[in-house]
DNA sequence: TCAATCACG
DNA sequence: ACGTACGTGATTGAG
């Protein structure tokens, strides 16, 4: 039986382009457009084994659907160079695997792909069409499929008509009624104007076509009909321009596109020269053994563990090399737990989450806290969080695969194990949302299915883990990633689970203050603006203030009016009202996320708050904070300084202790550019920003005034940040020029910072990656982007990733270290908390001399730099005490 | 679900 | 000439 995959290369590659990783062959040319068009491919390869394979491409920038709409596609932006610069690569490499490739003048890749899919109907033969492009979805028939990519190129979802009429209610040749009624911005059909997808459907579930809907429109009413009835026209072409032209004048025989395996030598010279040494290696080991055939095997042997058959996976923990756990709920602290995996190399076995906490599973829960024994898993740290809530402790972790992956490609959004596995060229994982769905709709399924998902999981993760470690091996992060990070995430767990004691009645009664206050500010601005409206409406703001009020417009948003902080700051000369906006903004920040905010995240079960510190999502290396962010808590204004007044010892007569980092982005970049006059200032423990401008201005450092420091201090945020001009002309309210003399004076004195500068973005531009002292990595593919705006911000990257990053490397360490330190003299004082610069600790009394001592020496000798580190410890009954 | 706003380092 | 400061998360309104 024929199995043809036709590919719509246009859209696949597009989509390739935007969702990889930055990806350069040693001669700098871009290939990660077509590297994920081949790792999508080789997939499909794999899984469906096709007897005929063909890709279409577009050609000629003029297709007959321009005649009858010149704006066709109108408004799209220009292919990148980066991407049209890979077209050829793709060609070629298609060309050396020996699949067919088709393209015709004044035609889409579409019509052809609709044309062939006719044919094949016809005659038939079974096809899957793959694309993004949901257009396409009208191709859909008895014979024919349609593969849809999703977040990113490797996953495919199929449609069958029956499963498109699950999603939208429709039969596949009503996707066209769809688009006339919705267009489709990307290729500027118009549509119906305000009809989205919503709307369109359900006026096709009630009249089935565009031309129907248009022939009942009396039955509509308001301004839908209005709407409806002046752009009939539009919906009708867009109707036409959405149609696939499936009679292309094609003159080629199913021969033409037979796929006869990979020509492995051709194969394997096309995509060493492209230097994609991973596909290499996969196609060799598929060729032998097939990492996905032992896949198969050790899936199909999962073992549904019961009360009955406990002792099997009890003689089995020994081998075990992987635990998954599958949780539910995006705070881990609140999550439930569906079940546990246990891999082995041969067998999996799935353990209903109710089994683990029943008495009869004690020995897998204390195999499961025994630190000797080591795990290796996907996102352990959650996994460590939802099982201490329900009374199982996890202790031993060795390698997550998620915080590798992390550490690999930090700015790699999807983290997911689908997305891992999609990376490194596995068998695929079906999405969470496809096997449990999303939202209201989540269920779990049956277990049979189940646990072949949490299995498949499982194998998966045993099988990223030799090519993770060899890639860490490769970029010299091994002891980042085992040294640092993987003992950062079990101390992080600890952290949160003892989590911080909130004073609720204190809160409370912060949250009545400002109640009072919003209340009567709200009045006061309703009366000074004469008229009422909802002030936390930007849009309504905008409009009482410039329509009404007629001040001055200083700055726009995409939507509209900008009324920010710093556009109000400007207009309160003009109007009182403006004042009390200000300060009603201020005080309704204040109760909304920090009063009301925390009263929510407040556990029944323990009186305090349990943030969660996510290890894996900030670019730089650093943590980040959640349920509730504990790292934002207002400090710099006294009104909500006061919150912190809230966070309190949970114990009697202890204390809060923070210790607290000077200057370290500026000393990190002392140390890396080698500055011989910033070098000196920290040497000296000089006053940074005061040294600063003396130097710049040239003056003695006792003559330097408020205002020179205060520009200083701008200049130097400004060079952390990756410096322009423009951007420290806005912070200082200056011109363009002025800021650029500044810059240049700067420069002139720290010639050592400005030389670092220029070769961390020289370096950034050769390697496509920048990295912190502690070999942790960013990759900036858009360093050598032929847009000034892509390119700009990715030099700010490179100049501010390392700095920032190894500020994160050396805070960790000091975490790390300080664990240690506390267990190694038992004592009974807890770090709760990380702020980027800061650490905080409850402790007991008799333990405040030591702490006072122990953490600002840990911190300052976390890592050895070329200056000194400094931190300064500050102690008191609560968080704003300790300052 | 996105955009605007604002809290922190 | 181009037009932005680096990194996060929570709340709100509006489509």
């Amino acid at each position: 039986m024929d199995k043809l995959i036709l590919i719509d290369g246009n859209s696949i590659i597009y989509r390739a382009f935007f969702a990889m990783p930055p990806l350069t062959n040693s001669s700098g040319q871009q290939t990660n457009a077509v590297y994920g068009f081949t790792t999508m491919l080789l997939r499909l390869l794999e899984e469906h084994k096709p007897t005929h394979v063909m890709v279409a491409f577009d050609a000629g920038k003029v297709t007959f659907r321009h005649e009858g709409y010149q704006d066709y596609k109108g408004g799209r932006e220009k292919t990148p160079p980066e991407l049209s610069q890979q077209f050829p690569l793709l060609k070629e490499l298609l060309e050396a695997f020996g699949i067919a490739q088709f393209e015709l003048e004044g035609y889409e890749a579409d019509d052809i792909i609709g044309t062939l899919t006719k044919r094949a109907d016809e005659s038939g033969r079974n096809v899957i069409v793959v694309t993004g492009d949901k257009d396409m979805l009208q191709l859909a028939s008895g014979h024919v499929t349609v593969g849809l990519t999703r977040k990113g190129v490797t996953e495919v979802e199929v449609y069958s008509p029956a499963e498109i009429q699950e999603r939208y209610g429709l039969k596949p040749e009503q996707i066209i009624d769809l688009k006339g009624l919705m267009g489709d911005a990307s290729d500027n059909i118009p549509g119906i104007p305000g009809v989205g997808e919503k709307t369109a459907l359900k006026l096709l579930h009630q009249y089935g076509s565009v031309e129907e809907v248009l022939a009942h429109t009396d039955e509509l009413k308001g301004k839908m009909k209005e709407r409806i009835e002046t752009h009939a026209e539009d919906a009708r072409m867009s109707k036409k321009l959405a149609t696939i032209y499936r009679d292309v004048p094609l003159d080629k025989t199913w021969d033409d596109i037979v796929f006869g395996g990979l020509r492995t030598e051709k194969a394997g010279a096309a995509l060493a020269k492209l230097e994609f040494k991973s596909l290499l290696e996969r196609l060799s080991l598929s060729a032998e053994s097939g990492s996905s055939a032992d896949m198969a095997e050790a899936v199909a042997d999962v073992l549904i563990v019961r009360e009955d058959n406990l002792e099997e996976v009890e003689k089995a923990l020994d081998a075990v090399e992987v635990v998954h756990v599958e949780t539910y709920g995006d705070n881990p602290h609140q999550a439930q737990v569906i079940a546990l995996v246990l891999g082995t190399l041969d067998r999996q076995f799935f353990i209903p989450f109710e089994l683990m906490a029943s008495q009869e599973a004690g020995s897998i829960r204390s195999w499961l806290s025994n630190p000797q024994r080591k795990k290796r898993g996907y996102d352990l740290h959650r996994a460590d969080l939802a099982l201490h809530w329900h009374g199982v402790e996890f202790a031993g972790a060795e390698f997550d695969v998620q915080l590798a992956g992390y550490l690999l490609d930090p700015t790699d959004a999807n983290q997911t194990l689908t997305g891992l596995a999609a990376k490194y060229g596995l068998p695929s994982i079906r999405p969470d949302e496809e096997v449990f769905g999303k939202g209201a709709k989540y269920k779990v399924p049956e277990e049979d299915v189940l646990a072949d998902h949490l299995a498949r999981k499982a194998a998966v993760i045993q099988e990223l883990i030799p090519s993770q470690q060899k890639q860490l091996e490769e970029n010299e992060m091994k002891e980042l990633f085992f040294g640092l990070e993987m003992p950062l995430s079990r101390i992080l767990a600890d952290m949160e689970k003892q989590g911080v004691l909130v004073n609720v009645d204190e809160l409370k009664a912060l949250g009545k203050e400002f109640e009072e206050q919003i209340a009567r500010l709200v009045q006061e601005i309703y009366e000074l603006a004469g008229v009422e409206f909802n002030l936390n409406s930007p849009k309504q703001l905008g409009e009482i203030l410039f329509d009404k009020l007629g001040l001055p417009v200083v700055k726009k948003t995409k939507t509209g009016y900008s009324t920010d902080a710093e556009v109000l700051e400007k207009l309160a000369p003009y109007h009182d009202v403006v004042q009390n906006i200000l300060q009603y903004r201020t005080i309704a920040k204040l109760q909304s996320t920090y009063v009301e905010g925390l009263l929510k995240e407040i556990s029944d079960k323990t009186g305090r708050v349990h943030t969660y510190f996510r290890q894996t999502v900030a670019a730089t290396g650093r943590l980040s904070s959640q349920y509730p962010n504990l790292q934002n808590i207002p400090i710099r204004l006294e009104e909500g300084r006061k919150l912190r007044k809230v966070f309190v010892p949970s114990e009697p007569g202890w204390l809060i202790l923070a210790a607290d980092y000077s200057q370290i982005e500026l000393r990190v970049l002392a140390h890396i550019s080698d500055d011989e006059r910033l070098k000196e200032a920290f040497q000296n423990d000089m006053d940074i920003h005061t040294k600063t401008a003396s130097d710049v201005f040239g003056v003695a450092p006792e003559t330097v005034d408020a205002n020179m420091r205060r520009s200083a201090k701008a200049v130097n945020f400004g060079i952390v940040y990756g410096i322009s001009d423009y951007g420290l002309s806005q912070n200082l309210n200056i011109t363009r020029k002025e800021a650029s003399r500044f810059i240049d004076q700067y420069f002139d004195v720290f010639q050592g910072v400005r030389r670092y500068m220029d070769e961390i973005v020289k370096d950034a531009k050769r390697d496509g990656y920048v990295k912190t002292l502690l070999e942790r990595r960013r990759y900036l593919p858009e360093i050598n982007a032929s847009n000034f705006n892509l390119r700009s911000f990715a030099e700010r990257t490179a100049m501010n990733t390392p700095i920032q990053g190894t500020a994160a490397d050396i805070i960790k360490l000091a975490m790390v270290h300080m664990d240690q330190a506390m267990s190694e003299r038992k004592l009974r004082s807890r770090m709760l908390l990380q702020v980027h610069d800061e650490l905080v600790f409850e402790v007991p009394e008799d333990e405040l001399e030591m702490m006072k001592e122990l953490v600002p020496s840990i911190m300052e000798s976390a890592l050895k730099l070329l200056v000194p580190l400094k931190a300064e410890v500050s102690y008191g009954s609560n968080w704003y005490e300790a300052k």
